[in-house]
DNA sequence: AGACTGTGTGAGATCGATCTCACACATATT
DNA sequence: AATATGTGTGAGATCGATCTCACACAGTCT
């Protein structure tokens, strides 16, 4: 078919030149140019300037498969996020892309998006592109053995935004459950005592974790947990909105409401617009995860931000600082939330 | 470095098994072993199974690498945007992402920033992989010898959501012209007359393409152009703040305000909040692109809506069917815009 | 019996870059 | 003069998978 179609059109498939066609131009055997080329061994002068002037003209760029055969390693990271589309793993990924490159590695973007079995064939997809290392934000904080034969393979991995059990790695995550537990106790120190949870599958670390400082905070509170107080959701506009509505269509709704990312935040004030209920008046909201929007609102929304700026540099630095082979006990790295108080939340009296 | 850490730990670092590991385990030669797991030419019942069993027990994963570079390509579509963080190419992204695993493909993305030099190296650097296509944005309309070369050497290549003048290739746009025309003649229609527009560096096609709807609606308004209504900022929230407010510190500031995409929107909604200025009480706005948060401002965002969903599919769609030999005249997709009316334009009286 | 066809297998070449080794020639050292 | 050292170069092996070719043996046909 191609050929046919270079045919038909009469083009020429002009092939990339290979180091043998520098070679042949300038007249050296193939092991000359290279060493002219990489600048190692010994090479006359003249003969040095022949094969970069040979290069030059034949526009030749080394082929990376080639090399990557020899040396066993392709110069790209891989990095598996739950959702491109979550800005929280947008800036992730911009920020791991523009530290890679400044390392001279290319970066594949894959999303699992958040399930066990996607994520599982996608690392096995790139296992065998030799790809250098990888970084991951688990969709499973128990269910990894990929993760441990990718440490028994020796190839470096750092998780982000979640920890895996049993993988002993170099990671970076936030304080979850601290955060929560400071979006909680605020709740309850305006007077709220129910107070609804939105949140993420408990197959994810975060929501493991946000879900557990949230069941601190009320224990400290004096508060019973009560289920009816939480609802599960995906982490999608669309969903929060349901899993919102659901909530709120109770005999007795909640009085606050405490959501563990921003899509959820997002669905969450979707809803109580569409059902009229109206922030704070009515109900108090504090989001996990600082995002655009918050401000944008009216009230503006009181969240727990994560410094999600220094999250990918901080993974993708651990990730080259293997590569370039240093050793050491695996770097856990876990970094403050902060909350940021607006105006969705009020005091409650009556309570 | 890297062997003494391993020797440190004592690790045995396991290799991935090769064919040759698999061949030799089940006593056959390379050839025999190659044709079983691929089911090729001829291979004896017995045989076939006592390899595959080899390869189990291995866990034998070829080495793509070496696939690759008999074959002249890697399983890898490469993908150049403006910049991820933007929803709308994250969007696209993910949807690239989704149509190349699905047709078996992983996904490089790389972020040009809208810097010219960043593309060209990018490209440069992902073309060395032997990568089989591109999708690109490219930064400048104009300035694409990195593109022709790209064409010359018959690699397939899909444009999106901007077109490069002289390439003659797959493309997916959509009808921005036609978007910012409707957009500003129903500012117009609205009673406005001194229309600004924030738009984006006039390398970018669309911004060329957006600024000349916006002028041709004067036009047929009989509304002069004026160089003190246009503010031309980068494509980021915080740089639109700014511009937004150089705009409207003129003495005799815009009536209304065409923002040539979703983050220039929100830089402008910030913008206006800061200085005091009410929508669509004192300005009205309209923008190009929709965006979550335009329906959780009070009022809601009036835009001219892309349809993004389709865009990412439309390009992976095109390229791939180029991967897989399709032939014939490159196809120019341009998909129609449509607005979306809200609250953030009111009727203008007094002008 | 001799010439075929069909089936099954292995040896070796190939993709492109790199690296080890051997060799050649110069100059310097004893 | 004989040996060492330094400089420059090419032949060939290597990475791992694939593919062409040659060969071997079965069975079939004249």
């Amino acid at each position: 078919m191609d050929p046919a179609c270079a045919m038909a059109k009469g083009e020429m498939v002009r092939k990339p030149a290979t180091l043998k066609d520098v070679a042949a131009l300038a007249n050296v055997s193939r092991a000359t140019a290279a060493r002219a080329l990489n600048s190692y061994g010994y090479v006359g002068n003249e003969t040095a300037q022949k094969v970069q002037a040979a290069a030059e003209k034949l526009g030749y760029r080394g082929n990376r498969l080639a090399q990557a055969l020899r040396s066993g390693q392709l110069p790209i990271v891989g990095c598996i996020l739950g959702d491109i589309q979550n800005p929280f793993f947008a800036r992730i990924a911009h920020d791991i892309e523009v530290l890679a490159r400044e390392c001279g590695h290319n970066l594949v973007i894959g999303s699992s998006e958040e399930e066990l079995g996607q994520e599982i064939s996608l690392l096995a997809s790139l296992q065998s592109l030799s790809i250098r290392g990888f970084i991951v934000a688990p969709t499973s904080a128990d269910n990894n053995a990929h993760l441990k034969g990718l440490i028994a393979e020796n190839v470096p991995l750092v998780l982000i935004d979640r920890v895996a059990e049993g993988i002993d790695c170099d990671s970076v995550v936030v304080d979850n459950e601290g955060g929560a537990r400071k979006a909680v106790e605020y709740l309850i120190g305006m007077g709220h005592r129910r107070i609804g949870l939105l949140q993420d599958d408990m197959r994810i670390f975060t929501s493991r974790e946000r879900m557990s400082g949230y069941r601190a905070a009320l224990a400290a509170g004096g508060i019973a947990p009560d289920d009816r107080m939480v609802s599960v959701s995906q982490s999608t506009v669309e969903h929060a909105v349901d899993a919102t509505i659901r909530l709120f269509s109770q005999k007795s709704p909640p009085t606050a409401l405490f959501t563990v990312d921003s899509l959820m935040t997002q669905g969450a004030l979707l809803a109580f617009r569409s059902m009229g209920i109206s922030i704070p008046h009515d109900v108090s909201l504090i989001g996990f995860d600082d995002f655009n929007l918050a401000t944008f609102t009216d009230p503006q929304i009181t969240v727990v931000s994560q410094p999600v700026a220094e999250i990918g540099r901080a993974a993708a630095r651990l990730l080259f600082d293997r590569l370039s082979g240093k050793c050491g006990k695996p770097q856990k790295l876990r970094f403050e939330t902060k909350m940021i108080v607006r105006g969705s939340v009020s005091r409650r009296r009556d309570a």
